[in-house]
DNA sequence: CCAGTTGTCTGACTAAAGTCAGCTACTTCT
DNA sequence: AGAAGTAGCTGACTTTAGTCAGACAACTGG
């Protein structure tokens, strides 16, 4: 495709929504509080939080933040209370007055909504919607970034257990023990765990592990079921591989199960090969291999 | 479709794309030049313009915008002079060091979406664009409105001249004197012209006009080939029978030209069945009528 | 040619948004 | 226990964005 003319639709696209929709913002105007502290009324019903979680999530100065929350206090809409935990920082939440006026909010914006499709006839508004779900979706998974995170810490965790979770629902599958082990194996300095992370979830994530010298082998790789299809996968391997290669290694090699298909696709698509069984992981049934030459 | 469906999915778009794209417009940060004053210096780039049309385009305080033109025209990146038509108006215009300016927030608007493709493979590059340019036609069809206007007035005498190009391109056609005609008989109190009109052009338009009592004929359908495939045509079509009950009308016709299969696949969709012919129009090769009960 | 209209500008404001340094209470590390 | 760091708050600002009521010159219709 011309990069040209792709730019050229991503900007033609974000000027059109922006002048009509962008104004969506404003129609949180009207409820009787400024934007800045509508969003923040909106942010903290999505999901109570810690001041400091506002202000990452929202990209506040600490001392306006501060003042904000002072003033949605005042206006009885909002609720500080000491985290029990750690009793510097201030949990929020919505007060019976606050969710009303939340629940505004959202009314307020799901109009919106409804103004943008109702002049549509079924069929366009069915097509609208497909559209900006694929949007959605690539958009999402286009400004996600990998991290390498220690394999204990609770993201890197959350996503092995999900990897689990979703190979049990394919094959016969007992984790016991595994978790602990991915903890040692998959941590510096022999080995590497990149996890995905998006408004706090991990939405993709896997390893690499030293087997041999000179030979890494790929694990836990696992992107989450409402991320397919957006080329999460494709990057992880190819970041893995750089990741094994900083390693240094000169090959990668990996397992799977037969029943793990698109798996398997993605392996043979980069290059993999078939080799016969190594190591004695009793869930596995194929064995891939590449030389990891100079990154493409 | 799930009427709660659509609008969550539109109201999740929503909240994705500004927050990591809409951030977007603060990419015209970093210039030295406040939003607004970016954004004007950037409108102002795309098409030099007379003052009261940026207020227009802006939609800014007269005052206010006065003051933004003023800090423009001291930093030195926009000259203003009178306009030689009216000596009360203003032009505006950028300077060099404007152009400059404006190159560089160009520069940085197409930075921003690389940067949203980048990360993207070929495959899922395209996927993206195909769906904003999809999303975008939608919007921009859904936003839209169609208005009553004076048949002889600039905006619809250029959609009838698109029409007639338009079908003169499908078969011979000569409008020798035409769209005089229209200029009466689609007007008031005997007829309508209804225009939608986009960033000042117009992109879909028609009229209805009596041609016996309690009988209106639908003429110059017309929708921009750009915007096509969005619904504008049912819209029209359905905002012209309301015109013509409003009227008085019982009973539409309409004439067509075998060529224009599209539009007679329209008529069909809306119930209008074939007639004997009627009138003296050389051109038309199909007759169509439909009786005009209340509005479905 | 004059009354009314239009296009732009100025003065005098206000509210919102954001920045920065320093402070206090609490936790963590050694 | 003490040093060092963290979470949040306060005070004192600045900038941006915007409103509104005139003022004034240039145009337009009768």
């Amino acid at each position: 495709m011309d990069e040209i003319t792709a730019t050229t639709v991503v900007r033609r696209f974000n000027r059109a929504y922006t002048q009509r929709i962008g104004a969506l913002e404003d129609s949180f105007l009207g409820v009787g509080l400024p934007l800045g502290t509508a969003r923040l009324l909106f942010e903290i019903g999505a999901e109570p939080a810690t001041v400091q979680a506002l202000r990452a999530r929202l990209g506040l100065d600490s001392g306006y933040l501060s003042r904000l929350l002072r003033r949605l206090e005042d206006d009885g809409l909002v609720a500080l209370e000491p985290d029990a935990d750690d009793r510097r920082r201030r949990r929020v939440d919505l007060t019976g007055a606050g969710r009303g006026r939340w629940a505004e909010l959202e009314e307020r914006a799901g109009a919106r909504a409804r103004q943008l499709l109702e002049p549509l006839s079924e069929r366009h508004r069915e097509r609208l919607v497909a559209a900006l779900a694929e949007a959605d979706l690539l958009v999402r998974a286009a400004t996600v970034t990998f991290e390498p995170v220690d394999p204990g810490s609770p993201p890197a965790r959350e996503a092995v257990d999900r990897y689990f979770a979703d190979i049990a629902r394919r094959f016969d599958f007992d984790p016991a023990g595994e978790p602990e082990k991915d903890a040692v194996l998959l941590a510096p300095p022999r080995g590497v765990f990149l996890v995905a992370v998006s408004d706090g979830e991990p939405v993709a994530g896997g390893g690499v592990r030293t087997i041999d010298d000179g030979v890494g082998e790929v694990k836990r790789m696992w992107v989450h079921e409402a991320w397919r299809g957006a080329g999460l996968g494709s990057r992880l391997l190819r970041l893995l591989e750089d990741a094994a290669r900083a390693l240094g290694h000169h090959t990668a090699r990996l397992d799977t199960n037969e029943t793990l298909t698109e798996a398997i696709a993605l392996y043979e698509r980069f290059g993999y090969r078939p080799i016969a069984r190594y190591g004695d992981n009793p869930f596995a049934t194929h064995f891939f291999e590449k030389p990891l030459t100079a990154p493409a």
